[in-house]
RNA sequence: GGAGAGGUGGCCGAGAGGUCGAAGGCGAUUGACUCGAAAUCAAUUGUCCCCUUCCGGGGACCGGGGGUUCGAAUCCCUCCCUCUCCGCCA
């Protein structure tokens, strides 16, 4: 959330530069310092009334002990009470508004990041590897999966539905060593604790990283508890320090953390219906970063490389994308996305978002650090990124993997999770 | 799910309607002593909000919310959480 205090001075800054995002945000800072005002006016006079309050309340005490009577310093009270009262509820009204609002305005995007309405405007910044040149028709890794017998979404739809999958035999090993691959890179390599964090989480967390309020159509709600099973890692990650200050000396603080994910695709009706690409559940390792404001710029940069470790560690083509100001997500002030070639597709997708939420999501979790040098207290910047998505990370090694015979070679860092198998092939 | 106990400052722990933001201890910081350290002594030691250019002034917060009262950490209601025992269970 915006810091109220930086917008009753900078209140056109803000309206432009949300303007950016394209999705008619301006209008929603409408009323929002008049608000602030009044609740300031409210404030000032019931505090002031407060402290004569006090001192009368005292004098009560004096007179009483004394065997005085005090009737009319009570009646006096009694009177202030009521207008108190009133100011209270008018305080009270203003700061629903005001916070309303601005859980519903999102992060200003940073300045560096190109102008532009949607993901046609997203800017190439550097690309890792070729694309594989096969000397056959490649096939997809629904396909592959299914002709070796190790996904299976027919009998997922009979389970669950549409979007969802079973990974079998080998394709279940698979996955699982891309999810321990993963994590043993980013905590021995990279300098992340691990973490295993809760899949269901309440309300005040989502609303800490940014889904709720807004987003609440993209999240499964449980029925009978205020509960929603999380959408990503972020979300008990980062909220893992909500309501807490930590001494600058812990900063950066970084974790990593696998969890499966949970989105409802509600508005993506036609997209990526087959395969893994768009699933309602699907595996991600996560990193989180907790870091002092003036670091996390180079922190988004360090992430990114961190992410990219596991896609160069694999061979996989991909190239690195920064978000213009459009396709943006809610809380983030800067994106990098990392693409990978999908073969099947001809084209890189989606694998990893790797974002700054400068102090948005911290001022809305209350996240702060205090600062070794005065003993103030500050909001931390958070970030996170996935490291990787585990799901899309099966198709791309399936796709870019794949054999002529139809068989699919496991990359050598992978190896070793899986007993020194070679080749997935058919049974 | 049933029965009971409890949630107070960084931590431990008192406080049981009146000047309590809260005794005492521990920890931490600073100063004194010391060549230095330890020990000792002294001071400081929470967060948020409002007003103020600075200095400073004021309000709120004792798990959350509501109530009683001139006055609530203390009384009442309600919710949440933790712990113990029983039941059930991976």
């Amino acid at each position: 959330m915006l810091d109220i205090k930086w917008l009753r001075e900078n209140l056109d800054e803000a309206g432009a530069s949300l303007k950016r995002r394209g999705d008619g945000t301006p209008v929603e800072l409408e009323g929002l310092l008049d608000r602030d005002e009044q609740r300031r006016q409210c404030l000032k006079e019931s505090e002031t009334l407060k402290n004569q309050k006090k001192k009368l309340s005292a004098t009560v005490g004096r007179l009483k002990k004394d065997g005085q009577d005090a009737a009319d310093e009570m009646e006096q009270v009694r009177q202030i009470n009521l207008r108190i009262k009133d100011l209270d509820a008018e305080v009270e009204t203003c700061e629903r508004e005001i916070e309303a609002k601005l859980l519903r305005i999102p992060n200003l995007p940073d300045r560096s990041i190109p102008d532009g309405v949607d993901e046609g405007q997203n800017r190439e910044i550097r690309s890792c590897g070729q694309p594989p040149d096969f000397s056959f028709e490649p096939k997809s890794h629904v396909d592959l999966g299914e002709s070796l017998d190790i996904l299976d979404f027919k009998r997922a739809a009979k389970i669950s539905g549409a979007r969802f999958a079973v990974y079998k035999g080998l394709g279940a090993r698979l996955l699982r060593a891309l999810i321990n691959f993963m994590i043993d890179v980013h905590t021995k390599e990279n300098g992340y604790e691990e973490i295993y964090p809760p899949f269901l989480v309440n309300e005040d967390s989502l609303t800490g990283t940014g889904q709720l309020p807004k987003f609440a159509e993209e999240l499964f709600q449980m029925r009978d508890d205020p509960l929603y099973l999380i959408p990503t890692a972020e979300v008990p990650v980062t909220n893992y320090h909500r309501d807490e200050i930590l001494p600058e000396e812990a900063l950066p603080v970084r974790y990593v953390a696998y969890t499966p994910c949970f989105r409802r695709e509600a508005g993506s009706y036609g997209k990526d219906t087959r395969g893994l690409i768009r699933q309602h559940q699907f595996d991600k390792v996560e990193l989180v970063q907790f870091v002092p404001p003036g670091r996390s710029w180079e922190a988004l940069e360090l992430l990114v490389a961190n992410a990219e470790s596991i896609l160069q560690k694999l061979n996989l083509p991909y190239r690195v994308v920064v978000l213009c100001a459009g396709d943006l997500g809610f809380s983030a002030a800067k994106t990098y996305d990392l693409e990978v070639w999908l073969p099947s597709q001809g084209t890189y997708r989606e694998i990893s978002s790797c974002s700054n939420f400068t102090d948005y999501q911290a001022r809305r979790s209350h996240i702060r650090y205090k600062k070794k040098e005065d003993g103030k207290t500050g909001f931390v910047h958070t970030l996170n990124g996935s490291g990787l998505a585990a799901g899309r990370l099966f198709v791309a090694i399936l796709e870019n993997y794949q054999q002529a015979d139809g068989s699919v070679l496991v990359p050598e860092a992978l190896r070793h999770y899986l007993d020194g198998e070679k080749w997935i092939r058919a049974r």
